[in-house]
DNA sequence: AGCACGCCGACT
DNA sequence: GTCGGCGTGCTC
């Protein structure tokens, strides 16, 4: 009998492969026998690739993953043969299919991770664990007898409009080509996008061997789209995939989608890296979103990855947004994206809410502002709204009672001790009705002090507001009005904000007030007015991202308005120092063509991205100085290589919060337009960076690439 | 990462 | 005299 051995992937945060032998290992004979998918498991059989195996390494009984077979050792003659352990016993599971392991490897090496674990991030924890399998497949079983019974929800009948229609047609087309290709589906709020790509989804899913992915964006109101495509696509079996399931449910759905199981697969960020067998399109929602983007760990764009397995598999690929990146827009400039629009609404007659520009140089020269900065105009059409037993809807990006607490005598202000960030005054703070002071970094909490800490000076004001001060503001201006505060305070348990949600929908409520969390996906029909606060400082920021962001944000906010019926009175108001900006125009003539033409035109300019592709190396130690002192020697060591002369490495910096929870941060930009120079370089870095952690374990080093928050 | 080994300070 | 801090090295 043949001898063989493996190289496996364990997860652990080693750029390595460990070496195992391959001598009768165990395996588990269930219901796995009678699947088609499994090896025979008659003995003696060989090692697979993609084989989810058990082994002991050091001292712990773990998991690993086989990426090579060979007759021989691998390892160096100095090596003794008696530390080849022997694999203990195989998962029982399906093998990996080449396709999933060819995207770890591409995962790995773009975004300059090990590949375990880009492999073991995927892979439920469940499944992670030897010790579990037994119970995993128990569990499995037990549902496999269940006959499912779904609850199918009545079928809605959609009548397509003909722009609709259109879209559909060349959606069919696309897929009849059996190859790569990527469109975008760009369509006003409210013009039905997602019953386009539905019924597209419902026409490939006819095959019962294909499956499709639906990637959303991580909000709360993936069970609200769970809802609509079981309703849509009543006859699909649907698998839904998010961080609310319960490993159970994961271990099955993660089991069932490698077999060939569940035709529509709705799912988060990490769905992308899931083994699908008969992937045969993938659907982007809301493409812009960024928490495709993951912010720590293997720091990958979703959206990215998802548009080279597309290609990987030579199958179609459909990008979905209103506000597209300007990634996106430029590639449709390029021809390089098919581009379909919805440009009506699929509702007959309906047209987006009026904008108002409320100047704030000229309220505060005609001081029609009040002690808070709010626009008189706003506090009358509060008021107008709710005679009209309508809603009114107030975004402002900042939770909590007001940013500082400042004493007016010796300028102190409230800063966080361990990061360098204001605290911010919260009142009511989860179940105590106790006003403190927060770090929205580091999570520190404590009391306000009664005087100021320097001087003594019992007068401390605060400055700016928060959800919590409009909300307390409002209560005093309109005493006979409900008003209904939603931000992550409000609804810290689980299921408040659905409470919340139902009391907006029952019409109990007159005014909202809320955060960006508020600005996704739900509908009320019965919003008029939606007022926007605070925007002026994403106008003319640091972050070249930053007007891109408020773009898709106001078109989001704006389309919660106006869905209701009577939408002449539907209204937009927005404060603002600079209502000359072009984004309103962009905004107000729902022609957003002028607005990505001044943003791509910019970019181009300043050779930003999407004209360039950037990467960050990020330090991170109790010491700022250390830091420097380590990035300055990444610097110089990479300028020796050769693809740096396609490169713009620009000198380490404080990262633009400088200290969170007493750790000091630094980076550095890398910044090319030679997509494989900066791969070069980073991957020059990234040895030194793991030569430079070996040495000294008190500091981070984190690569990312294309990073969207500096 | 997770664990062991190892070398110095403050405790019974 | 020992308990325990975390710096360093290793895991097939």
């Amino acid at each position: 009998m043949n001898t063989y051995f493996v190289q496996v992937a364990i997860d652990i945060p080693i750029f390595k492969l460990f070496e195992y032998r391959w001598e009768n290992p165990k395996s588990t004979t269930t219901l796995l026998a009678e699947s088609e998918n499994l090896q025979n498991l008659e003995q003696p059989m060989a090692p697979k690739i993609g084989q989810l195996v058990e082994l002991e390494f050091g001292k712990l009984c773990t998991t690993g993953l086989i990426l090579e077979v060979s007759q021989t050792s691998q390892l160096p003659e100095s090596v003794s043969s008696l530390k080849i352990k022997k694999i203990i016993a195989i998962a029982p599971c399906p093998i990996l299919a080449a396709d999933i392991l060819r995207l770890y490897q591409f995962a790995a090496k773009y975004y300059l991770r090990p590949i375990g674990e880009v492999i073991f991030s995927s892979i439920p924890r469940d499944w992670k664990k030897p010790d579990q399998w037994a119970k995993i497949i128990k569990n499995i079983e037990k549902r496999e007898k269940k006959v499912s019974t779904q609850d199918s929800e009545e079928k809605k009948t959609i009548n397509f409009n003909s722009e609709q229609a259109q879209c559909i047609e060349k959606l069919q087309q696309l897929s009849q080509l059996q190859s790569y290709q990527i469109a975008l589906l760009q369509g006003i709020t409210g013009s039905g996008k997602t019953a386009v790509y539905l019924e597209w989804v419902n026409h490939l899913t006819k095959d019962p061997n294909k499956q499709c992915l639906i990637l959303v964006p991580e909000i709360n109101l993936t069970p609200q789209l769970e809802r609509t495509v079981k309703k849509y696509c009543d006859d699909k079996d649907v698998i839904v995939l998010h961080s609310h399931l319960t490993p159970t449910e994961r271990n099955y759905a993660w089991w069932r989608i490698q077999q060939g199981q569940g035709q529509i697969i709705l799912g988060t960020r990490l769905s992308i890296l899931t083994p699908i067998k008969n992937l045969a399109a993938i659907i982007v929602d809301e493409e812009h979103d960024n928490s495709y983007k993951q912010q720590d760990g293997m720091r990958y764009s979703a959206r990215d990855v998802a548009i080279w397995r597309a290609a990987d598999l030579k199958i179609p690929i459909l990008l979905c947004s209103a506000t597209p990146s300007s990634e996106t827009w430029l590639k449709v400039q390029e021809k390089k994206i098919h581009l379909l629009q919805l440009n009506q609404r699929a509702v007959a007659g309906s047209t987006l809410a009026q904008i108002v520009l409320i100047d704030l140089k000229k309220e505060k020269t005609l001081k029609r502002l009040n002690a808070e900065g709010i626009s008189h105009d706003i506090y009358r059409q509060i008021e107008t709204t709710a005679q009209r037993k309508k809603q009114s809807l107030i975004f402002i990006n900042r939770r909590g009672f007001a940013p500082i607490l400042t004493c007016e005598a010796c300028a102190w202000k409230s800063e966080c001790v361990k990061c360098s960030a204001w605290l911010v005054l919260h009142k009511k703070v989860g179940n105590h009705q106790k006003t403190m002071l927060q770090c929205h970094h580091c999570g520190i909490s404590q009391w306000p002090p009664k005087a100021c800490p320097d001087c003594g000076n019992q007068d401390l004001q605060t400055i700016g507001m928060g959800t919590q001060k409009i909300e307390e503001h409002l209560e005093t201006v309109f005493p006979n009005l409900k008003i209904l505060r939603i931000d992550t305070d409000a609804t810290r348990k689980k299921g408040e904000l659905e409470t919340l949600f139902a009391s907006i929908h029952d019409g109990e409520v007159d005014v909202i007030i809320g955060t960006q969390m508020l600005s996704k996906g739900h509908d009320f029909a019965n919003i008029e007015a939606v007022i926007v606060l605070d925007i002026d400082k994403s106008l003319y920021s640091q972050d070249f991202r930053a007007i891109e962001k408020m773009f898709a944000q106001l078109v989001q906010v704006a389309g919660r308005s106006g869905r209701g019926q009577d939408l002449e009175e539907s209204k937009i108001l927005i404060q603002t120092a600079f209502p000359e900006h072009d984004i309103f125009k962009a905004i107000a003539n729902e022609r957003f063509n002028l607005f990505y033409e001044n943003l791509l035109t910019e970019r181009k300019i300043a050779r930003l991205p999407p004209y360039s592709y950037q990467a960050l190396i990020m330090v991170e130690s109790k010491s700022m100085d250390k830091n420097m002192d380590v990035l300055n020697q990444v610097k110089q060591f990479i300028q020796t290589s050769k693809d740096s002369k396609e490169c713009i490495v620009y000198d380490p910096v404080a990262r633009s919060l400088q200290r969170v929870a007493g750790v000091e941060r630094g980076q550095l930009l890398i910044e090319s337009t030679n997509r494989a120079a900066l791969q070069g370089l980073l991957e020059n870095a990234l040895d030194y960076c793991e030569a430079v952690k070996t040495k000294q374990r008190s500091i981070k080093i984190i690569i990312e690439r294309d990073p969207t928050v500096f």
